[in-house]
DNA sequence: TTTAACGGTGTACAAAATACACTATTAAAA
DNA sequence: TTTTAATAGTGTATTTTGTACACCGTTAAA
């Protein structure tokens, strides 16, 4: 079959923001960019999408050559097509963000890369238009988490209701009383208690717990309420 | 400065999704392909995205050519990347759902179409993965209008109750208690009731009401809560 | 044995969502 | 002129959900 004439061919990429959460602070991954334009600069992980693979694929593709990882959280985000966001060719970029376990990030892996985790608070000028698509990935999950349960994802197998709290507060920047979030969190019937304690930040050690799959599954699209005010959202985009 | 050497360039598409609303059922409006591969079949309207051009800036191009609206809401909606979605070459189509006042359509633009709106229970079988792409805006939608006020974006400048709560129960593909609805709808503050009446489908009439605008844009990001039983979204994707 | 630091729980009150039924209006028909 | 039929409009009681709030438990280290 002939092609369609007269019609520019563009170049497609693909940039992950990929969100960790280290018990304390949420971060993003970011690399040093080895080409120019903008060598050597802090950026997202990405790269162009090939004749011969989706943009599921290419984004796969990517976290797993700087992560090592495969089949985790990894949502597509948005497109960026403004015509001059990259200076030297005009590239439109799919943008995808992935939350992952930052346990099981291997640093070995990504030492092409000089990859770092920076606390979103406190990340580095990024190239063209990347701080955009962090500022988009930032909303996105906060209106997701508000009303899925995503943020399982950036967890181990095995947590404590403390450091799932930790994690709700650091997206939403705020305070949640812990009487009521646990009651919350424990209403959705998503969490099974171990008989393990986490020991490691307090003497008298915090119960772990481990997803309920099959609730997670089940519910994993239904509005559940997890934050207290969902009007702290104010700016989110979707 | 060089352009990236070896990359390969593919084709970008935008194909919009558009909504309308007759006061009865939600439509979408469709075209007849008017080119090769399936030449002839029903079509979202779509283009490809020039080399000078945002994505944004393709498709309100690409509705105007149709509907000859401008400044409507369209939202970016996902891109559609899978390799083998055109049969003809590899494209990559960035779909765009508008939502429209029926009544604005200007029906000889489009002549050179054959546009046609179709109710979106029986819509045409779509060429491509255009089928895909409406069934992820119909979901889009049902989970953003259940937060945020979009549905009046389909409606025309003066709307009764009635027709309100009719897009509302044909959106969400349920019924709803007119008093609750009412109430609710009341409650947003962003109703303005005019001393009009439409008495077209009343010998009573019902009192025209109109948005109150400065709300509407206060609002419009908040999580409001639209409808009754937001379990009934079990399937949204986001 | 005391201390300090974090973990875990319950209750009362307020707000929001829900279920539910009758009257109002008026053009057209009898 | 009265009746009918079709749609518009409204209120209250109950249930559910969200929110505010404080004390005791555990245990390692001092």
């Amino acid at each position: 079959m002939q092609k369609y004439s007269k019609q520019t061919r563009l170049l497609l990429a693909v940039d992950c923001i990929i969100f960790g959460f280290d018990g304390d602070t949420l971060k993003i991954l970011l690399i040093k960019r080895g080409f120019q334009p903008e060598k050597g600069n802090w950026s997202l992980m990405g790269g162009f999408v090939q004749v011969d693979e989706s943009l599921d694929q290419a984004s796969n593709r990517i976290l797993k050559q700087l992560t090592g990882l495969e089949g985790v959280y990894l949502e597509q985000l948005y497109t960026f097509g403004d015509v001059n966001r990259d200076p030297k060719e005009r590239t439109v970029s799919t943008a995808y963000f992935a939350l992952i376990d930052i346990h099981k990030y291997e640093t070995q892996l990504s030492n092409d890369y000089h990859a770092e985790w920076f606390p979103l608070k406190r990340t580095p000028k990024l190239i063209f238009d990347q701080q955009e698509m962090v500022e988009t990935a930032k909303k996105r999950i906060r209106y997701k988490a508000a009303l899925h349960p995503i943020l399982f994802e950036l967890l181990p197998g095995k947590f404590t209701l403390p450091q799932l709290q930790m994690l709700y507060e650091s997206v939403y920047n705020t305070t949640i009383d812990k009487r009521n979030f646990s009651k919350r969190i424990l209403a959705t019937g998503l969490m099974i208690k171990l008989t393990e304690k986490d020991k490691t930040s307090s003497r008298r050690g915090a119960f772990y717990y481990q997803l309920n799959m099959k609730n997670y599954y089940a519910k994993f699209q239904s509005f559940l309420n997890f934050i207290p005010n969902p009007d702290s959202l104010l700016q989110a985009i979707y």
